[in-house]
RNA sequence: GGGCUGAUAGAUCAGCUUGGAAGAUCGCUACCUUCGCAAGGUAGAGGCCGCGGGUUCAAAUCCCGCUCAGUCCA
């Protein structure tokens, strides 16, 4: 490797400008130097940092200043600067234009897989941008190592070369570096070192220099020149690799720690967190750990860029990010003690952070309720928490390390707050040294991996006709490839006006004519970019069939596909700038949207959202079909395009209803709002924290729906008959969900439930109301009085029972056997508080027998199987009280009167 | 996306293992005590035991779905 190494990176440049290649006594590392008598690489941990309170550079440079400073020099040397629409010259930290990972964790992120890989151009070529990135994997390190952080910016200058170095690779690479930090930077030649090192990450590897000064890395200039593939013939680190279509040239420079190495602060945080760190220490009241107040203006600041650019905290993917930084804090803050709440020093970002990121404090209002909504749920749970956990020191006066998993597992209780807790009561806790990797272990699961199936490359094509119109319906086709299925044929087409299943979307239906016979179409569907469409009958290769749409299906459908986007735009509106989509998925009847958001939404605003889609819909808003390449559709429209996920290659399909929503989107769609006539949200629920669903209709379906809710009105209203009529039939929607809210059932299982309410409140006198839920409450109060009266002891009986008695011959015991209307388990019991008596009593479900305390019988034992036997059934219970029944309620004369009968002989003497 | 919890009175929770009359504490109401308040005492009101199925003579309890909530991980 060394050998590879040698040869990749002895650089024309290093010759010319005298460096030698040196060894690391410490390290072993090669490295470039122009002191040849320097025996270290000048990298930790091989020297100390000595830039510490001796700061190097022409002068101490803000952070803005260095990366105005980085991205003018480069400008000036022909690389074009990034813009975007919202967020300017940088991409989010919400990585949105990938799907392996969530956060932007490098500049290179930028432009992974698309740029990378060769599929699209660069957006400029060579180009720069400093990049916020985001990376929590070494969150412990945070405010203790002194020089890591959560949220920095990776400045880098790009080329992205196809032949080798026509733009430009490893000299001049080395060559701007070199001359960045010597002359715009000014630290002295002689104090950089370049280190050879063999980078790989992302499926893609190639040699790399870290620029070292004063014992910190300031840069990585890498070229990426290889890329992940099990037949290459390079191996790097146990992988294979091989050429890579485009040499590249990814540097990273550490904005952070140039501005560090200029200021020669104690750490990096005193550089770049300054003004937090003098806020926080105004606010706190305990400073003894430096590392939590140091963590804490960090957290702070990554919080300000995620919930900025729109991540909405919640228990899954990004969302649980957020959450986690958000509760590092909150526990920071109590620490510390500081009569601040994290909404203020947030605020406070916010404002640092305007001038360099006027994008974020956009979105102050939104971030303000979202850390309101995270702060509270936060103390819920820690109160809730301190409950549990009190419950335990009680019940087990200690805590093994189990325990404390499942109390951070499953109740999210930290460990340290359960010590805290238990040492109040003097009861110890250890906390195991490894408990983040007992976590870790508890969930280590295997990822099963997703072979991808490879492109059969002998199946043709097919052009997609509704693509170029949405509106096509009918066609002629040459069939290019049959294949007999268990159902009939599928068949691959020349070109197709049925849309295959995708996206949300479902698949088109219609039949073709072959020769005047007909062949239904059952299923369209596209595998590996091939459509497949699946006919009831017969085709083979070359036959000419002429295809016909289903035409009201598609038309509906589409009218809910736009119904979605224009959803989406009311939701924006609305609600603000964090609502993304989470999914959708569109059917002939109805729709869903599925959005982030922080928390359910009301009534009035779901009122609010169906009022603003329906004035985009009379707005006559057109609908505008453009096919734009990945870079224009981004510098045009920004990242809100990739709303519905990432659509592949250079080529992008974005759907633009000005002023309502953008976003590129695969599906058919009307041209105009209006086509759509009207749209109704017939649900809104919450299907997990953080996500939304609005489920709605369009056009006609509209009209379908409220058929279909006015029949279930009618059924439980028919329902209600026999006894209760009711008068007034308006505002039925509002009227079903009132009602099935009462009786905690969903609508389409009213009609039961009412029909069971009836029968058990026995209602005797006719009524009638304006409204259902009126009604429906009215029987559920009357049910709720009859299930009392039940179980209420009604003295009155009682007393009429014991005058029944009989009794036993010989004893002063005393028997009764009873057919009664109330609940008999309540009124044996209220007899058998006076002794000398046995009951079995039958209450029209069951017959309890009961006993007093000084009866000397074993009603469990002797007598409880064998009536419940006469009754087809069983029975048991306790010694001294019981209960039997069975199917065979018409004998129970008999098996009371057995009862009689056997407790008589066990007690008479 | 996956794992783990939970849902019983207005609130916090027992009861579920081993099926057999729905409980405690706080809060609420009335009365006693007091010049008045706090506190104490006595009595009382307040439950579709989340929803739907199944097993059983019998389900808050056992089994299966669903809904809602919490939590951890990727």
């Amino acid at each position: 490797m060394d050998e590879f190494l040698k040869k990749e990176l002895n650089l024309q440049y290093f010759q010319e400008k005298g460096y030698t290649r040196k060894k690391c006594v410490s390290c072993g590392a090669y490295f470039w130097t122009l002191q040849p008598e320097s025996i270290v690489c000048g990298d930790q941990p091989c020297v100390p940092f000595s830039f510490i309170n001796n700061p190097i550079g022409k002068k101490t440079m803000s952070l803005s200043d260095v990366r105005s400073g980085f991205l003018s020099y480069f400008e000036q040397h022909n690389h074009q600067r990034l813009h975007f629409p919202i967020t300017n010259e940088r991409m989010p930290v919400i990585a949105r234009w990938r799907t392996d990972i969530y956060l932007t964790i490098a500049s290179i992120a930028d432009f992974q897989p698309h740029v990378t890989s060769g599929e699209v151009p660069p957006p400029a070529n060579p180009l720069v941008i400093s990049q916020p990135c985001i990376r929590l994997n070494d969150l412990d390190e945070v405010g203790k190592s002194g020089r890591h952080l959560t949220l920095f910016e990776m400045m880098g200058h790009h080329a992205f070369n196809k032949n080798v170095d026509e733009i430009y690779f490893k000299e001049d690479t080395v060559k701007y570096c070199n001359d960045f930090f010597t002359n715009t930077i000014r630290i002295p030649k002689e104090e950089i070192n370049y280190k050879e090192e063999l980078w790989n990450g992302g499926g893609n590897a190639g040699p790399c220099l870290e620029v070292v000064a004063k014992g910190l890395e300031i840069a990585t200039l890498v070229f990426m020149n290889m890329k992940a593939d099990s037949a290459g013939t390079y191996t790097i680190a146990n992988e294979q690799y091989t050429n890579n279509p485009l040499n590249i040239v990814d540097t990273g420079y550490g904005l952070e720690r140039i501005a560090w190495i200029t200021n020669g602060s104690k750490t990096v945080y005193e550089t770049v967190l300054n003004e937090t760190i003098k806020w926080i220490s105004d606010h706190a009241k305990n400073l003894e750990d430096k590392k939590i107040l140091y963590s804490l203006a960090d957290h702070s600041k990554s919080l300000s860029f995620m919930l900025g650019d729109g991540i909405v905290p919640s228990n899954v993917k990004a969302g649980y990010l957020a959450r986690l930084l958000i509760r590092r804090c909150l526990r920071f803050i109590k620490s510390l003690h500081l009569d601040a709440s994290l909404i203020d020093l947030v605020d406070y970002q916010l404002l640092l952070l305007k001038s360099d990121f006027p994008s974020l404090i956009n979105q102050q209002n939104q971030i303000q309720k979202m850390l309101n909504v995270e702060t509270k749920r936060y103390s819920d749970t820690i109160s809730k928490g301190k409950l549990l956990v009190n419950r335990l020191i009680k019940e087990k006066q200690q805590f093994d390390s189990d325990t404390l998993i499942t109390l951070y597992d499953t109740h999210g209780m930290p460990p340290s707050i359960v010590k805290q807790i238990a040492q109040k009561q003097q009861i110890p806790v250890s906390i195991p040294e490894n408990f983040e990797s007992m976590i870790a272990e508890l969930h280590t699961h295997r990822t099963e991996k997703q072979e991808k199936k490879e492109r059969n490359e002998k199946l043709p094509e097919t052009t997609s006709l509704y693509y170029k119109d949405h509106y096509l319906k009918e066609f002629d086709a040459t069939v290019l490839f049959a294949e007999k299925t268990s159902q009939g044929t599928r068949v691959i087409l020349d070109k197709t006006t049925f849309y295959p299943e995708g996206g949300g979307q479902p698949g088109d239906k219609g039949f073709f004519l072959k020769d005047g016979i007909n062949l239904p179409l059952t299923e369209v569907t596209k595998e590996q970019g091939t459509i497949f469409h699946h006919i009831k009958g017969e085709l083979k290769k070359d036959d000419f069939v002429h295809g016909t749409i289903d035409w009201d299906h598609r038309y509906t459908i589409m009218k809910h596909h736009t119904g979605t986007h224009i959803i989406n735009g009311a939701l924006q509106d609305i609600l603000g700038a964090h609502i993304w989509q989470a999914g959708s998925q569109l059917g002939y009847a109805d729709a869903r949207f599925d959005y982030t958001h922080f928390e359910p939404l009301t009534d009035g605003q779901v009122k609010e959202i169906e009022k603003r889609a329906n004035e985009f819909i009379t707005m006559n808003v057109p609908v505008n079909k453009l096919i734009l390449d990945r870079n224009t559709a981004e510098k045009q429209f920004g990242f809100r395009l990739y709303q519905g996920g990432v659509p592949p290659g250079n080529e992008i399909r974005v759907l633009d209803i000005p002023g309502v929503d953008v976003e590129a989107c695969g599906g058919t769609h009307v041209n105009n709002t209006a086509e759509i006539e009207k749209i109704r949200i017939i649900r809104s629920e919450r299907i997990q924290d953080g996500v939304n669903r609005i489920i709605f209709a369009a056009g006609k379906m509209v009209d379908a729906y409220q058929k279909e809710e006015q029949q279930h009105y009618k059924q439980i209203i028919e329902s209600f008959q026999p006894i209760f009529t009711i008068t007034t039939n308006e505002h039925i929607s509002n009227e079903l969900k009132k009602t099935s809210d009462l009786f905690s059932v969903p609508i389409n299982q009213l009609e039961k439930t009412i029909k069971r309410f009836i029968k058990e409140a026995k209602p005797t006198k006719q009524k009638s109301f304006t409204n259902l839920s009126v009604a429906s409450l009215y029987l559920f109060d009357l049910w709720k009085k009859n299930q009392k009266q039940k179980k209420t002891i009604d003295m009155e009986t009682i007393e009429t029972l014991k005058d029944q008695a009989e009794s036993i011959p010989g004893t002063e015991f005393k028997v009764i056997t009873a057919k009664i209307s109330m609940e008999s388990n309540a009124t044996a019991g209220a007899i058998i508080t006076e002794p000398n008596y046995i009951v079995h009593i039958y209450d029209g479900k069951k017959i309890t027998s009961a006993a007093s305390e000084n009866v000397p019988i074993n009603l469990q034992e002797s007598i409880v199987k064998a009536i419940g036997e006469i009754l087809g059934g069983s029975g048991g219970g306790r010694p001294r009280m019981t209960q039997s029944g069975g199917p065979n309620l018409d004998r129970v004369d008999e098996a009371l009167e057995q009862a009689k009968q056997l407790t008589v002989e066990i007690l008479k003497k």
